[in-house]
DNA sequence: TTCCATGTTCCGCA
DNA sequence: TTGCGGAACATGGA
């Protein structure tokens, strides 16, 4: 669930949802996820309260009441939100969920846990806080910064996209996916691109997670030549046919096609 | 039963 | 200093 795209899906549902309605109950079903405040402080701060805006950075959302609370969401591999109405649309896993006075619900559903609920500062605070970089997709990050952040790299460029520090939002699945698309090899150095495909290499990251944010990530909706839905060594490569390969990079699956992608890097 | 999974964080090492 | 590799976290599905 949880890469930049998806994270914009789950802004927007909050967008189109939640805001603005009075908040009657918040039910705390797990507070193993809910980090740094307790979770009746959590129901005191946001019960009576409505959200009005919900912002992104990256994979973190960010939403904030009328009265000023900023509440940050993480999706950790397994979280994501869900509006309902009928109690039958209730998720399989909610840990926290808010009750609406005018009925409706917004759950955090979150299998493994990993996700985290907690109030903040704010967004930018927040950011700086944690050092993160620009968010992939914001007006912070034009080509100029892109460029200035990869120079004088040493590691390899997948590891480079899914650092937060430079910029904030590409996880392990869009980073194969932007390779894939550039048709570079997944273990490609950064020291190995010239200027001109670091360029690309931007243009690609936008296009990119633009396209997967306007499918709202639906398998069926997204461009044809994505391997997103065929991070399977069963599947064909959706451009030349050839089998999907997974090989392990800093640790993780990475799936790439290697008559597309070169079997080394190159 | 074993492996794998879109997240982050922390540690040791080169 | 930078980057890599592995482990840990928690849980469930194939």
């Amino acid at each position: 669930m949880p890469e930049l795209p998806d994270v914009e899906i789950q802004r927007q549902l909050v967008e189109s949802t939640a805001l603005g309605r009075r908040i009657e109950t918040v039910e705390v079903r797990d507070e193993y996820l809910v980090k740094g405040v307790e979770p009746d402080e959590l129901r005191g701060r946001l019960e009576g309260d409505a959200f009005r805006r919900a912002r992104r950075h990256g994979k973190y959302l960010f939403v904030e009441t009328k009265g000023g609370t900023w509440v940050l969401f993480h999706f950790g591999m397994s979280g994501f939100l869900r509006y309902y109405e009928d109690p039958e649309g209730e998720p399989e896993y909610p840990k926290v969920v808010w009750l609406f006075e005018d009925d409706g619900a917004l759950a955090f559903d979150c299998r493994r846990k990993l996700g985290v609920v907690r109030l903040v500062d704010g967004p930018e605070a927040f950011a700086r806080e944690k050092g993160l970089g620009p968010d992939a997709l914001s007006d912070a990050l034009d080509r100029q910064a892109f460029r200035e952040a990869m120079i004088g790299r040493r590691g390899m460029v997948k590891t480079a996209l899914m650092n937060q520090e430079i910029l904030a939002g590409i996880g392990n699945e869009f980073s194969d996916e932007i390779l894939f698309q550039m048709e570079l090899h997944p273990r490609t150095k950064v020291s190995d691109l010239g200027e001109g495909r670091v360029d690309r290499l931007y243009d690609t990251l936008r296009h990119t997670l633009k396209a997967a944010i306007q499918a709202r990530m639906d398998p069926e909706q997204l461009p044809g030549r994505f391997l997103l839905p065929r991070r399977d060594e069963e599947a064909a490569c959706p451009r030349c046919g050839a089998g999907v390969r997974r090989i392990e990079v800093s640790g993780r699956g990475s799936y790439f096609c290697p008559a597309c992608q070169g079997e080394e890097p190159g």
